[in-house]
DNA sequence: GGAAACTAGTGGACTATACCAAATAAAATG
DNA sequence: CATTTTATTTGGTATAGTCCACTAGTTTCC
């Protein structure tokens, strides 16, 4: 396939638009149209070099700006992709990641990394109401959807209320195993995010490469008691979720029904 | 000043991790310790490349780095600076910018940046409550924290619902216009975000290079007889802010109360 | 004194290459 | 046929420059 920019667009506005740009408005705009479908693999750098008549460090410019916007993404060594569409996220609901995945008939998937009875510092007394050198639980989970990684949890969980939890299936949701097994129902989280790059050992975990764009959520979890049972981390590929939000300011209920909870209201390029 | 990375800790771990993270390190630490304060102006690229002796290209892309992080962000052409600290946020809660920034000690500020009485077409009619031909105002505006500009808004309102609204002063509060000379009373807002990156349009309203990461908001607004009079589409550099949601799921008012809204969960650098 | 013109300073874009490391495919081997 | 070895593909990191465009300060000129 010739991906080359027609040489009669290439004079047109000539030298007024930075190659690396030209080349990722022809991408984004075969991605928007669907010619490229979400997997396809994009022709590898030393091919753009040649086709667009520049140098590989152009190209990488273009590839790692489609990037930033989420458009495609790499694989390390293997190659660019074009991105799935993102899964619609409401991390103030209470609906699991393998539920909301499911419901929008994609595959999710969940693998336990590590799971650590650990010590409480100071660091981990001041998110849960422990005291330092009281027992927490860490676990390390890797979530994936349609068998793309794009969700590395650590979840910390105050160990004296919810002894025996490493010996659970962690593979489940969370906040079920608490409520079946401890009584423990969840609410009224606080929820923190931010725009990212990730360091290298978060990296590592979703097969990206260190710096790549990311969305760090945590979350400061109560309890019925109103005391913190848990604190969560999530790192986030950035293109692999859109955060959805209904927000209702206690009114009656009626009017909090039929509520869509999505609106795509831009492509993915900004215009 | 020196930045250079001293011989012995170049020897230390030499190869084994890339020049361009060194050098981010060296200045993620700085920045964290303290030493380099918010606004603190770095060497130029040049200087960079003759201290660390490496390419410009390699330091440029200790620099991109960074900047992915939000620990620190550029101006066209005039340097790199260290970023300020994020402003907390919160898009559920009837709370303006204006309050919110001037809250945390921050000083905000508003320019108008365009007003217009469009026509909606089909893409505007999608998502407020109006029909294709139906006249609609647009009002652009550019957002500071400290004269920094720090967002961009194009909000897209339902003008039949608000005769003469461009003639009010839109420095303000939209929110309170709307109540006040309208009795129009906004909630139940569907908020979307999205990491992306900026296309030129957006960078040049923010002053930024295109390209550069960035937040991408927006919100469909109800008012109280429940069709869709607002929506807004908010553009955010990436590093001026720090999404924090409080969830309420309903329950008795009692147990709303003295929630701190932050928490501050991570250094800027990941670990 | 104020406007215009020059001049560094500094990032933005790009060329042309080189070598390395991980992933994959192909070939040799038991 | 399955396994190990080897070669190829492909991105990751880095060098060494060049030219351009905008910013901001300084000087010149009317």
């Amino acid at each position: 396939m010739d991906w080359s920019i027609p040489s009669n667009e290439r004079r047109a506005w000539d030298r007024r638009v930075p190659y690396y740009l030209r080349i990722r408005d022809r991408f984004a705009a075969l991605i928007e149209k669907g010619s490229l479908l979400p997997g396809t693999k994009l022709p590898p750098e030393r091919e753009l070099r040649d086709q667009f008549q520049i140098t590989r460090v152009t190209a990488r410019q273009a590839l790692t700006q489609l990037e930033a916007e989420g458009l495609i993404f790499r694989e390390n060594r293997r190659g660019w992709f074009v991105s799935p569409p993102r899964i619609q996220y409401d991390p103030t609901a209470n609906v699991s990641f393998t539920e909301s995945v499911l419901a929008q008939g994609r595959t999710p998937s969940a693998t336990v990394l590590s799971t650590e009875r650990m010590i409480a510092s100071a660091r981990e007394s001041q998110f849960l109401d422990v005291e330092v050198g009281d027992p927490i639980f860490l676990i390390q989970r890797l979530r994936s959807i349609d068998g793309r990684a794009v969700l590395l949890e650590h979840l910390h969980v105050n160990a004296e209320r919810c002894p025996g939890l490493l010996g659970l299936p962690l593979d489940r949701s969370l906040t079920e195993l608490m409520s079946e097994h401890y009584g423990i129902s969840e609410y009224r989280p606080h929820i923190n995010m931010r725009p990212t790059a990730l360091a290298e050992p978060q990296a590592q975990a979703l097969g990206v490469s260190p710096g790549a764009p990311s969305l760090y959520l945590s979350r400061i979890i109560y309890d019925q008691f109103d005391s913190i049972i848990e604190f969560d981390q999530e790192f986030w590929r950035h293109d692999a979720l859109e955060i959805c939000i209904n927000v209702h300011h206690h009114l009656s209920p009626v009017q909090a029904e039929g509520v869509n909870n999505s609106h795509d209201d831009m492509p993915e390029t900004l215009r």
